[in-house]
DNA sequence: TTGAAAGCGCTAACAG
DNA sequence: CTGTTAGCGCTTTCAA
């Protein structure tokens, strides 16, 4: 069980031709019930397995699929790749994954390689940084699948899969301010990523809508790095403004800068409403528990998945499926709380 | 730019042989520094791009580590896959990742597509379930690299990477001890895996070593889902001990537990004292901040990568490395501190 | 230093 | 339903 057995052995051991055998091994419809059975068991009994580097380079098709990520190790990222891993196994797919590390050269690069690995589609959620998108011409140019996910970019023919960020920042600001809140901070990422300019754009729409003033002061962008809270504490304290409410572009952020209030002194939510955005499972352990926006990664991983991979199989026209907007829902719980 | 453009063409286009276009293309070392850069040049001019599947082929390499976890979303395995990615992605190895989903069978099919992908290396975590281990004779028939992280199990040759679990359940075990704990339950994931034995191992290491008797009633063994919480809380309650400790075998069941126990009434670390095991970012935002075990998942995953790409390169022997333990640590907080 | 040519193992078009 | 044959695009001896 040392060489690895060929169709060609196979063939010669059977007197067939190799082309039978692929034939056989691959439900190919003509033929015979007979031989693709014997041909099957024997195949098995003699611990033949393709060879899908030969078979790839033949059809031009890896049954591959690649991913890139800014990072693996977030709880929101893993769950959308659990997600797709999951239908893309079901599917006979497999998957690549990469992380660009927020790094745009870093995307660059495995964007090439992963073309260079021939992978049949991809699948990507942008970095941070990333601002010029023709590494992404390669896949275009000779049509091969694009699909963007969470942080996406609108390219001709390229379908994205979000949630409506601007809707749901604006829905998070409004809660807070009907819980009361007057004057209200918004903590968001890098705008290069419309993930985080919606959900800016979403928190003035609110405040437009009631009447609120915005002011730079109202706004802080950031990297969203839970190590840098010393900074947003700072500006809260040191403001002049007084802030009653501050709405966190993540929850991972929000958690910290409570721990850090709490610490300090500060009630919430009777000195300070707080929400935050994705429904990270630490919002539920937080004391008091954070408020947030559900962003259900695990959900869009496998539509994800499945858009892809039936427009792989010729089911959907993926083109036609510009944006696919996934359903959020505003959790309301005590670190928003009213308190009049 | 439709048509890709293969050695073949810019042979002909450079009046050299496609072996000497390779050559370049490889840095090869004998060919001339000149045509080499000529050739470098205008590959990159005319947009030409490798072929992989062909590569693949006629090298019988991939440059590509498949990797098998349990589930790709929880803390612990995506700070594992970051590692790992990182350096891999840093030798110019990809990953195709899949997850068994705790199935035998599914680890099972993982393995063999894997296998039949050509990946030059496999590392995997193992199932809950896997009791049997012939899926992976494949690997070791072929002589590819095979390791096994965390979840381990003993095959000749294969190396493995996890901490000392058994040092770590005694030390876990030890530490409520110290702090006055004279009747502990332990709450263990599945006895089929090292991970799960061996700190048990370590529990009951430990109670000997003070003289404390182990019987059943102080262990429960469950499947690690913070769902099923609430057996563990009625065995708690409703046996006729009075457990004054538990060492979890995680920290998100330790948390899940700890919630329940508070809205219960209970005080903790008062009334009972908890330890978990992993130093999940959850165990700093439980309030009481919940005592632990740093099992460090990226270090493991760069030790890993690290081990599989260096055997790959030929730098060290893979199997003359049998095992390597990471150091752990115990994290003592407020879950655990002394009452009396 | 370069070229010719033989694979790598499978698929698919065409013929029978 | 089955066989023949020509690739798929790259690597790698072997000769020159």
């Amino acid at each position: 069980m040392d060489k690895k057995v060929t169709i060609y052995d196979l063939a010669k051991e059977l007197n067939v031709s190799p082309a039978t055998i692929s034939r056989a091994l691959n439900d190919h419809p003509s033929i015979s019930l007979n031989t693709k059975k014997r041909i099957v068991s024997y195949a098995q009994r003699s611990g033949y397995r393709i060879n899908k580097f030969a078979a790839n380079l033949s059809k031009q098709k890896s049954n591959t699929i690649g991913v890139i990520v800014p990072k693996l190790n977030s709880y929101f990222m893993s769950s959308v790749l659990s997600g797709i891993e999951k239908v893309a196994n079901g599917h006979n797919y497999n998957l690549i994954i990469s992380q660009s590390l927020e790094s745009e050269n870093k995307e660059k690069l495995n964007t090439q390689t992963l073309y260079d690995s021939g992978v049949d589609a991809l699948m990507v959620s942008l970095a941070f940084g990333t601002e010029n998108y023709d590494h992404f011409a390669l896949f275009r140019d000779q049509k091969i699948p694009l699909l963007f996910f969470d942080r996406v970019c609108h390219l001709p023919n390229c379908p994205t899969i979000t949630i409506d960020n601007r809707k749901a920042g604006a829905d998070a600001t409004e809660h807070l301010i009907q819980n009361g809140c007057k004057n209200i901070l918004h903590v968001g990422g890098h705008l290069k990523r419309n993930v985080y300019t919606d959900r800016f754009t979403g928190f003035k729409d609110a405040l437009n809508k009631y009447g609120l003033e915005y002011k730079p002061s109202n706004f802080i962008e950031t990297n969203l790095d839970a190590a840098k809270i010393e900074e947003i504490i700072d500006h809260l304290i040191n403001s002049k403004e007084k802030f009653d409410g501050i709405f966190f572009a993540n929850d991972a952020m929000a958690v910290a800068c409570m721990q850090s209030l709490l610490k300090k002194g500060y009630r919430i939510p009777e000195d300070i409403k707080i929400i935050g955005f994705n429904n990270n499972p630490i919002s539920e352990i937080i004391q008091p528990n954070l408020s947030t926006i559900n962003y259900p990664g695990y959900e869009l991983g496998v539509l994800a998945g499945q858009s892809i991979i039936s427009h792989l199989n010729g089911n959907i026209n993926i083109e036609s499926a510009e944006s696919i907007l996934l359903k959020h829902e505003l959790i309301a719980r005590a670190s928003s709380s009213s308190t009049n």
